[in-house]
RNA sequence: GCGGGGGUCGCCUAGCCUGGUAGGGCGUGGGAUUGCUAAUCCCAUGUUCGCAAGAACUCGUGGGUUCGAAUCCCACUCCCCGCGCCA
């Protein structure tokens, strides 16, 4: 959630934002909605007053054996005053939290701005000369090798799910590994969260449009799926005043993640590269404004050495205005070269959503006690997205006689294997 | 799941029975006093609206009763203790 202050004072810089990101918005209802409810505001307060100067003098003059039917008849006016200017104020509000609530988060001004995701801009190619020559693509691969299992995926769950196999198991649990050892280098705290949460906790981190796009829903339960380890992460310290020396808060965290994917139908079809359940090794920082975006740098940079230790071919993609995810004000994607595809395709993706979530969450910081409180910024970073990082790595590491090479610094996780053989 | 206890301002705690609009302590900030430090005393210490004066809100959450609710009633929720069930 955006600061509702600017609304008022200084709608320019909305209507900028949402020009930048080429998203629809009524935004002149909520200009119109913000003066309405401020109104309506104090005009609730002052019945509040003259109910509670009232309800003072009753007291009084019961003390003092005074008749108070004078008072008890204007009460009654108030409290019908207040029925009717509440049923008013109820519509009001809650279209105006509505609306609050759905703007995306402001852009930063390195943020390019662009209508697609055309015009997002490539800063960094690694291990370009390493691109495979053979081209098959993940799911010829993984059938091939007994990797995987899709048909009977689908008849049990449906489309988008699937079976690990296998060396594909192994795989899948050392890319887990590493990373986790990876982030303890890097001075994390490994965290796993809870995979379901209230609606509370994860509105705050989410807006509203994607709960039907994105977010699974227990039945009559108030529980909802996490769509990624963000989102518990960002809740964790909700309602909380977090003291500023303690910060920054990295975290390593490692969880499943569970999408409806419901906005992407007809989109990557095939095999595990879109789909319902994915693990995922994930970097949530909790900073202040201050640093925030060196944090934002120096999380993408981890992310980076971690590629290049795998030797993947990727790149990094700033993203355009028009691509940024509503909740970040800035997106690095890490695109891996996907020869199958023949194209780049996002494995990662490191955002700083500086105090959008921190607001709505309520998540302070200070250094001493008496002093102001200031929001904290939250930043996330993929580390690793195991599905579809296995994608990358079968279709890279392909050889010409069928077979996978696993990459180095898996091997001690996957008890010294090397190599993954047609049997 | 059952029974009992509990959730009060950053932290601790009083108030709840007997309804009148949150008191104290700690911590922190400012001030006074004092050779210095310490101690002592005074003021301040949540959120929102407002240029301000001021006002409203705030006692786990949501309803209800009442002129008036931290206080009474109902529902929910979380924590602690005991019992049950259980990987």
């Amino acid at each position: 959630m955006i600061d509702p202050k600017i609304v008022k004072d200084n709608p320019n810089l909305l209507q900028d934002m949402l020009r930048n990101r080429k998203v629809d918005f009524p935004f002149t209802e909520l200009l119109d909605l913000d003066r309405k409810r401020r109104e309506l505001i104090i005009e609730t307060q002052n019945l509040r007053h003259q109910k509670n100067t009232l309800a003072q003098s009753i007291a009084n003059k019961k003390k003092n054996q005074e008749s108070v039917d004078r008072e008890l008849d204007e009460m009654k006016k108030v409290g019908e005053q207040m029925v009717s200017l509440e049923n008013n104020s109820d519509a009001v509000e809650k279209r105006y939290s509505d609306l609050i609530y759905s703007i995306p988060n402001l852009l930063q001004q390195s943020v390019p701005i662009g209508d697609s995701e055309k015009d997002n801009v490539v800063i960094r190619t690694y291990n370009d000369f390493i691109k495979s020559k053979v081209k098959s693509d993940h799911v010829d691969l993984a059938n091939s090798l007994g990797l995987i299992d899709l048909e009977r995926a689908a008849k049990i769950s449906g489309a988008r799910f699937y079976f690990l196999k296998n060396e594909l198991v192994l795989m899948n649990q050392a890319l887990t590994n590493y990373a986790l050892d990876f982030l303890v280098e890097n001075g994390y705290q490994l965290i796993q969260p809870p995979y379901m949460l209230k609606n509370d906790a994860i509105k705050g981190s989410i807006i509203m449009d994607d709960f039907e796009d994105v977010i699974y829903k227990i039945e009559n339960e108030d529980l909802y799926m996490i769509g990624t380890s963000e989102h518990a992460m960002a809740s964790m310290h909700m309602d909380e005043i977090l003291d500023s020396k303690d910060l920054p808060f990295r975290y390593g965290c490692i969880s499943p993640c569970f999408r409806k994917e419901a906005g992407a139908h007809g989109k990557d079809m095939k095999g595990i590269f879109r789909v319902h359940q994915f693990e995922k090794v994930e970097q949530f920082v909790v900073t202040d404004s201050p640093n925030s975006s060196a944090e934002h740098e120096r999380m993408l940079s981890i992310t980076e050495r971690f590629y290049q230790n795998l030797e993947i071919p990727f790149r990094i993609v700033l993203l355009s205005s028009a691509d940024t995810g509503k909740v970040s004000s800035k997106t690095y994607d890490i695109e891996a070269w996907m020869p199958g595809q023949d194209k780049y395709r996002e494995i990662a993706s490191c955002s700083n959503c500086i105090d959008f979530q921190a607001r709505r969450l309520r998540i302070r910081h200070r250094g001493k006690v008496n002093e102001e409180t200031q929001l904290v910024h939250t930043l996330n970073s993929t580390l690793v997205a195991t599905e579809r990082t296995m994608v990358a790595i079968l279709e890279n590491y392909q050889t010409t006689n069928q077979s996978v090479i696993v990459p180095t610094v898996l091997r001690k996780y996957m008890g010294g294997m090397k190599e993954i053989k047609v049997k």
